[in-house]
DNA sequence: GGGTAACCGAGACGGTACGTCGGGTCTTCGG
DNA sequence: CCGAAGACCCGACGTACCGTCTCGGTTACCC
């Protein structure tokens, strides 16, 4: 992140086993019980070590998810706007279920809507890349006659991606593959409509 | 909450003064900073005394939102289904533009993601009405041919409020008045369509 | 010491065992080796507990030498001068063949070298209490006429002192008793004479 | 010191900037705040080229004390014993006034009296060469009738410079001028009365 | 006079302890 | 018996130095 000091010079070793024992750590015992003393012990590190590359626990973990989150953050493009929709966002909520990643990202956010600091890195990470490749998709499809041209991308993400944080925030279920696809169509027919 | 001592004993004056307490201190110094110590001394009442009757300072804190979320969680019923869910909406979102409540219901959200306990809690204070008085009067407008009556109400909850929530955790801007109405517009046709 | 919270609601069994585990620490390890942390986890007590009451291990170890000097600061006076001065020096000098008492005075004395705060209070509590018996012993021997009315009591100090401190410095043997006689008779002889 | 690596390729740019720079950082902090990290950054030399060299920060200032204790360690020899007494023990003392050889000399003694390893070099430096130059000059006097044949030279020495030491841990004000001579004066007479 | 072995600066590393903070429990005393 | 006050044990914080180590670079010796 800011890395202040020379990264040249940084031991791979130390960087690769700290992220990997933050990730174990969350997932054996919670996001909130981790330390970075935990960390630290975890990982065979010192402290001061992880203190010299990242300013927080919420940015190493944010690190560690990032690099974990192995599926692309890309679009496919099979010609089936809303076939393509579904299988991203069942992407996105697949990492919800992983119980290390999970408890990492619902960390990350949590922490993230309290430190300012982090929360642009939280955005930066974790939504602006989706964001980017959801809109650059819509955009194709819009070009392709999949969707209207007037649609508006910024409600059709809104009315996308809210019902999952809603449900997250409000401890609902998350939603499943079936009425992922009836909130897929509605907001699909939402957009498409004339005005 | 868990009230394990005899209710009827409990001195008025320090529970209005730690809920009070709870509340400015957020707003001056933001959720994370206070402490249940800070409340204490802020109060003039004993950390005992607070943990007493409060299981945590998240528990503290829902109940000092509650009392201070002078709004009512219920709809109007004006007979124009729009109208009613951009004031109620805007209510919602009101909330989230005080710097002392936002700041807690920041807070009180962000430990409930880390905290199941205190999940329970948020659910039950913060969503469970707001979800039950929309429910109830989508069922009035249904009643009234205000909407159709195979209108799916929980996709219509999701469209409606994830925006709010989604934008909130993603660290976007929050929607304005004129966004709101497209959002609500929007769902509204989405769930008003011919399957 | 400075005791800033009220001393009344000072926990007896904390301020024990905080002083005995400090001597103890001292005797297995040495001074320098005895850690705030290592003493906090042998007394069973916590490191706050310990800088609620002193500033600082010196001055945690200068409380538990106190306690445990048993031997009276004060002169026996059996009408022999040099009989009182030797039973008084050996009493000081066995201080310093005990293991634990002697590293912990070593270290006190070491520390008070460098930290002025320390200082003030070794010589207040190691010092002081001996030099003034010292002085008053003196005095009554002049008294007696055991002394010349005219000797020099601060001479006579540093004559009698000066030696074991000079060897401890130096890292010289400490004096035996026999020596230790020599060098009474000496002093004696010295502040005795006519100038 | 301990020199394991070739001593003919040392810097002799590093190994003056570091005695420098530890005595200066002595002078304006005090000893208990100089670190080698400190000595390091001060001299721009790296940490490693001083554990090259010395084994510890006392190491390093006792070679920079030596270096810079300009006056000698041995005696003159004017054939007044008492003057050459007064005039060697004065130049002791001053290096106890002067701040930065002052704040060096007492650290190390300090440090000295924790670590035996220290504690060998602190007499083989300090205390061994004035000791043997003092005994050297008794015996002389011895010679030359100044001094009676049959005194006790160990005696004298303990009376002579005990003082001084015991003024320094006992954090009593040291010696002067005056004082000096009458504790000269004392301890010759005794050392030279008929026993 | 080119190769190489050493010292050098810089500074990252695994550690240990620091002194502080807050959590949640417990004790004392007054009303 | 509740409440204010606050001491207590505990565990984590973020920092400071320790002494070790790996880097390039730059001598200075040896062939």
């Amino acid at each position: 992140m800011q890395e202040s000091p020379n990264p040249q010079r940084r031991s791979e070793r130390s960087h690769r086993a700290t992220l990997k024992a933050a990730l174990d750590l969350c997932a054996e015992q919670g996001y909130a019980q981790v330390t970075v003393e935990g960390i630290a012990a975890r990982a065979g590190v010192s402290k001061k070590t992880i203190y010299r590359w990242w300013p927080s626990k919420g940015a190493v973990m944010l690190e560690a998810i990032d690099e974990a989150a192995l599926q692309p953050t890309g679009f496919s493009d099979t010609g089936d706007l809303a076939a393509d929709l579904h299988q991203q966002m069942s992407g996105t909520l697949s990492l919800l279920t992983d119980a290390g990643i999970r408890s990492a990202i619902l960390g990350v956010l949590a922490e993230g809507l309290q430190d300012s600091q982090l929360a642009g890195q939280v955005h930066g990470s974790l939504f602006k890349p989706r964001i980017d490749s959801f809109k650059e998709r819509m955009r194709k499809a819009q070009q392709q006659g999949e969707l209207a041209a007037e649609a508006d991308v910024d409600v059709a993400l809104d009315l996308l991606y809210g019902p999952i944080w809603h449900r997250l925030v409000a401890h609902l279920p998350l939603p499943d593959g079936p009425y992922l696809s009836k909130i897929i169509d509605a907001a699909l027919a939402a957009v498409n409509r004339r005005a």
